[in-house]
DNA sequence: AGGTATTCACATGAAACTATTCTCTGAGTTAGG
DNA sequence: TAACTCAGAGAATAGTTTCATGTGAATACCTGT
């Protein structure tokens, strides 16, 4: 067995790779050239442009759908900055934060406690009062003369959790400060997340706006060939992949962070497959692989309390009609005995469907049945081909 | 027939509770001088 | 007396429960023809 293996890697070593960069094709990569965003890098380059001289910028506020090149055009225009102010010892600090990340700075604790960290502040993570968490990060920027750009990501997620109070703080903290001054760059993913927030929040914080509009199929085929040329060996991909990468991604909502990754995945599977030309139907694979992957990360992360919540509507799913709340909460509440588990009130059940739904994994709308009251309807979101396997995923994981 | 009023079966919201993790503080304890 | 230990108070957070209120339209119930 070892030998054969010492075999396998020494082939696999032989071979020609298909990549030659992959990083490019990855996630958190920011190209030198960013195709069909001119307009936008220079809206924000201008916007920002008074940091170099230390007066401090408008808050900007950017919109735009996953994948619009938001992140990346930020991220470009704030490395650029910083590099000129470096030269000309400016004194300006940028940092980045994304709100998503869990256990990271998805609260206002946590953002503060993070923002202390940057400035070489240590914060436990908890234990203290919010506010003097404020005191720790006013004190550790305030004893010198300079300007902070702070860059919040996916500033959406963080207002829903932890509310706006957030915002609030950080626009009204200027007033606190003696030498140092703060921007705020927030950028969103929901178009219609200013709506939620207090009025006057939002005008102090959305001086100015951008909007990222979705690319279209032939953007997302210039910033695909220009990935390409950095991430792959010249000729690995034959003739149509591209275009076809870009149509998919294009019925979406022009998201290019997808095309790029169906494009890593194709060639990842062309490279175990050992061929050595990525073809269109490898890029078909790879979306379906994308999508399976997708969802089995979902359920395996999910709690056990949704899992089973998942698995009740799974059993009941077979006979092909609706699928009521109240359903589910029967087969639950008796699956919660199978299998030793507390169970939850209906009202969290409910709860957990609507995440559910939010996640993709199932459908559930709201209707009315008019004298027989309302619930959600209830149906699965996945295709017919994995529904065995996230089954045995369950009944795994639960110990059925 | 046409128009209201009821009614169901939850949805949706808010607040309060539970449990865990962590800091801070001050009282009590210990060991060395 | 300084250093150390340890319990208790207080925070943040996640995940719930409890209580309260909301809701869309199929039916039941009138009403006047």
């Amino acid at each position: 067995m070892a030998k054969e293996l010492n075999k396998f890697f020494e082939s696999y070593l032989k071979k020609d790779p298909l990549f030659k960069n992959k990083k490019a094709l990855q996630d958190h990569f920011t190209p030198d050239n960013i195709p069909h965003r001119d307009e936008q890098i220079k809206q924000i380059a201008g916007i920002l442009a008074p940091s170099l001289r230390l007066e401090k910028p408008s808050n900007i506020f950017i919109y735009g759908k996953t994948g619009t090149g938001k992140t990346v055009v930020s991220r470009y225009v704030t490395n650029q900055i910083l590099e000129t102010s470096k030269i000309k010892k400016i004194p300006l600090k940028i940092s980045y934060l994304n709100c998503k990340m869990k256990r990271v700075a998805d609260t206002e604790y946590r953002v503060i406690a993070q923002l202390c960290n940057i400035f070489g502040e240590k914060v436990p993570a908890t234990g203290l009062p919010t506010d003097e968490v404020y005191k720790t990060f006013i004190q550790s920027i305030d004893n010198e003369k300079q300007l902070i750009i702070l860059v919040l990501d996916e500033i959406d997620q963080l207002v829903e959790k932890a509310g706006d109070g957030i915002l609030y703080n950080l626009t009204r903290i200027n007033s606190e400060l003696k030498n140092a001054q703060i921007s705020i760059l927030g950028i969103s993913n929901d178009l219609l997340f200013v709506d939620n927030i207090d009025p006057r929040i939002k005008s102090s914080l959305s001086e100015e706006e951008l909007v990222f509009p979705p690319y279209n199929a032939i953007q997302l085929q210039d910033i695909m060939k220009e990935r390409v040329k950095l991430g792959f060996r010249r000729g690995v991909l034959k003739n149509g992949v591209i275009e076809k990468c870009a149509a998919y991604a294009a019925r979406e909502h022009g998201d290019a962070r997808r095309a790029l990754e169906l494009l890593r995945v194709a060639g990842e599977m062309t490279e175990r497959s050992n061929q050595n030309k990525i073809t269109v139907k490898y890029l078909d694979d790879a979306e379906e692989k994308v999508e399976r992957d997708r969802i089995v990360d979902i359920i395996t992360t999910q709690p056990k309390q949704s899992q089973l919540t998942l698995h009740s509507i799974f059993s009941l799913n077979f006979e092909n009609k609706s699928l009521f709340t109240g359903d589910v909460y029967e087969v639950y509440k008796n699956n919660c005995n199978t299998c030793a588990l507390k169970p939850l009130t209906q009202r969290r059940v409910s709860d957990i469907i609507a995440e559910l739904d939010m996640l993709g994994i199932i459908n559930a709308k709201v209707i009315s049945k008019g004298r027989y009251g309302r619930t959600r309807e209830i149906s699965l979101a996945i295709p017919e081909s994995s529904v065995n396997e996230v089954k045995e995923i369950l009944i795994d994981s639960l110990n059925f």
